[in-house]
DNA sequence: TCCCAGGGAGGAT
DNA sequence: ATCCTCCATGGG
């Protein structure tokens, strides 16, 4: 008696037909954006679960060994198979990858823009769009003041002790994230102590409270203009301008937003201003007047680009690396 | 041992 | 407005 045979593969494809220009999977998961925890790799495919047709479903996706194709293939697990789960999956990533992005586009419109260094090191690269908007405002949270890794290991952590176990029939095993009203009552020694996220405690439980208690819908802000959303935000504890901007862009998809942290800081002041003295607020300013719509984008590629090389950059090795 | 990590809050200047 | 310092914790 097993009841693994219940569970059957079914392989599908996103072509270039629903993908406007590359997309390079593994740089995109691992490129630390706070839609979400990173994706589990196992065997050179990256899996996760969503509730989809009202039940959570299994899938894979994965690429071949030329990473910006364009092209995803998908492997779904599930006991029944319709055309309507198809089209369901294959939406439900194209939203979140945004493969609508139309990149080809975005590469031609800055090829002689200073951040065309970024492009060959980071072509395919994309935005990823929150499934859940609670769980990018926590992970956006979490982020401040630790590295990808460790914040990372702080979501998982967080969906292990508050989130709803789902155990799949190949023995696979996810947790879903946990909701406003169970992070509201969590205790904050919980948190801390079994969550490893240290004085984000405290902004994690007063946040959630205020989600939970409806002082902040985060649904309606996708409503609200960049500035008034982003305003309403840093009403919430724990919250400043950097993690603002986190949830506005990978949270809501607002691509005008540029989160400016420490590496961003870096990188903008040496290759737009000359290693001058600059504010935080200036660069997020000059980001959002420099690339509009793109800024998000910018940022990302920037952010990307300078953690591939160890600081303190010398421009010469950029220019080399684009060779 | 020291320093840093996708910062923010509270306070002093 | 700009500049401190403190906040927990893991990793180099």
């Amino acid at each position: 008696m097993n009841n693994y045979s219940k569970l059957m593969k079914h392989k599908i494809e996103l072509t270039s037909e629903e993908i406007l220009g590359p997309i390079n999977l593994k740089r995109t998961i691992q490129s630390g954006q706070t839609s979400e925890s990173a994706w589990k790799n196992a065997n050179g495919k990256y899996w996760d679960a969503e509730l989809i047709t009202d039940e959570y479903i299994k899938y894979e996706v994965f690429q071949s060994s030329k990473s910006n194709e364009k092209r995803l293939k998908i492997i779904v697990y599930s006991k029944e198979f319709s055309d309507e789960l198809v089209k369901s999956i294959k939406s439900y990533l194209i939203q979140i990858f945004r493969l609508h992005d139309n990149l080809d586009l975005f590469y031609e419109k800055f090829k002689f823009d200073e951040l065309s260094k970024t492009f060959n090191t980071c072509k395919g690269l994309r935005l990823m769009k929150a499934s859940n908007l609670f769980e990018s405002l926590i992970c956006s949270i979490c982020s401040q003041h630790a590295s990808v890794k460790q914040w990372n290991s702080m979501v998982e952590l967080i969906k292990i002790n508050f989130g709803e176990k789902i155990k799949f029939e190949d023995g696979s095993v996810f947790y879903t994230f946990p909701t406003p009203e169970a992070l509201a009552k969590a205790s904050i020694d919980k948190l801390k102590y079994l969550c490893l996220t240290g004085y984000r405690a405290n902004y994690i439980q007063k946040a959630a409270e205020k989600v939970f208690k409806g002082f902040i819908d985060l649904n309606e802000l996708k409503k609200f203009k960049f500035e008034d959303a982003k305003e309403k935000l840093m009403e919430l504890p724990g919250i400043g301008p950097k993690v603002a901007n986190c949830f506005l862009l990978y949270g809501l998809g607002m691509t005008e937003a540029a989160p400016v942290d420490i590496w961003i800081h870096r990188i903008v002041s040496k290759l737009y201003f000359n290693d001058r003295k600059i504010s935080k607020n200036e660069v997020e300013e000059f980001l959002r007047s420099r690339y509009k719509e793109w800024a998000g984008y910018a940022q990302l590629y920037l952010y990307d680009f300078i953690r591939s090389f160890k600081w303190p950059i010398n421009l010469e090795s950029i220019y080399i690396k684009q060779q």
